[in-house]
DNA sequence: GTGGTCTAGACCACA
DNA sequence: GTGGTCTAGACCACG
């Protein structure tokens, strides 16, 4: 499993770092209860802060993806992720309902943006007809 | 057209501002030359500083959305909206991979989420085309 | 003589306008004890503001481009122009070292500039090589 | 690399202070990944308000001049300068056409603006190429 | 009446 | 300590 952070994004990196955590775990890269590198032994090998990582740790295990063990360090949730609530799902809708808009302005048709949806499912291995 | 912010957010207001008028000019709702209310009007409606606004109109001229002149105020950019190059593709892509990834995690069908997409074009006004 | 203004431009049109009328007169459209448009009639024709037309001619007149008399309306400064004093000079020099920079950090060789410079002293009528 | 304001100006305090920095990475005295201060430093040094030298920096950063990082500040660009495209040249003609026109009108020498021209790019450091 | 500019001060996110 | 965000209020340029 790759990380690849771009450290002149506006996005912090503790969040890029997270969205690829949680692609590693979608990805089947990270399997439930593998364990993830220390927060120390990571941030090392990206050359970032300890806090950066822990951070996303810390989040990543409120949302249900990791958990911390004081001394075994952070493993990969039993059971993949956490659950989809409806909480969850209205939430991505409205993350997604401002980046369609934008698209509809853009003239990008429906479909190219359905290929482009189903071509991530794809890369990120879940290519089944579910 | 209603602009609807969650002050408790962690969205800066100037975001979910910039969200609420593509997805008015998306919905056809704002209509290209049409005219937006001025900076100190909609700061006034939606009770937030006039700077809050101007930072919201400024960016979306920069994106191409508007057109703001110094006397006229803000018009809906006549062409409805930039064009979508090589560079917002690739911006898009990267912004819904880790969405992609999420539901994967969360065991969300693809079908769903292809569903959820085309709700949202249906929502935006956008359905003809698939 | 065309005046073709930008009404989308940032630059005020009052000052699009006192532009156009200096380009005129360096062309020779302009010539020296010429009279121009009153304010009421060139407001008319290019569909603007008579006090904007006004702020142009009481400028260009402060400047020495024009002699404003109050009934034969604005002439064309019989020298064609003011002097070009010491204060004008260095005033010149102030506005074209920052654009000379940005031309120099953008790789634009300096033959590409002073070709630039050359040209548009041919496209206003003053090619000669004085 | 010292930055001098004339705040009695008609060119906004922002914009001189763009003009300072760019004749700054011309001279080379701004290296490409040069650190600039912070906008609270720089503020403080020439006696202007942070949010005014923060405007300078993002529009700079917007141009391609520079890159803001939210801990480590603004650097210049490691490529030092956004490169030139039609569009810029384009503008560069336009805003040099009334300057031009103007030195006409008061009987400066095309001759003598080459010189003007050629002694900026000698005082900017980028005397080698005719 | 419109946006543009500048100042001032506050709190927060990030690393 | 860095920039990001938001608020507040003032004055100005423009037409």
């Amino acid at each position: 499993m790759f990380i690849q952070l771009n450290f002149n994004s506006d996005i912090p990196i503790y969040e890029q770092l997270k969205s690829e955590i949680i692609i590693g775990i979608a990805k089947g890269e990270l399997l439930p209860e593998e364990r993830l590198p220390s927060v120390r032994q990571l941030a090392s090998d990206i050359g970032i802060n300890l806090h950066t990582v822990n951070k996303a740790y810390k989040q990543l295990e409120e949302e249900g993806f990791l958990i911390i063990h004081r001394q075994r360090g952070a493993i990969v949730h039993p059971d993949g992720g956490p659950k989809a609530d409806h909480a969850y799902k209205r939430k991505m809708v409205e993350t997604l309902r401002p980046i369609i808009a934008n698209t509809i302005c853009r003239d990008i048709k429906k479909a190219e943006v359905l290929t482009i949806v189903r071509q991530l499912y794809k890369e990120l291995g879940a290519d089944s007809d579910e």
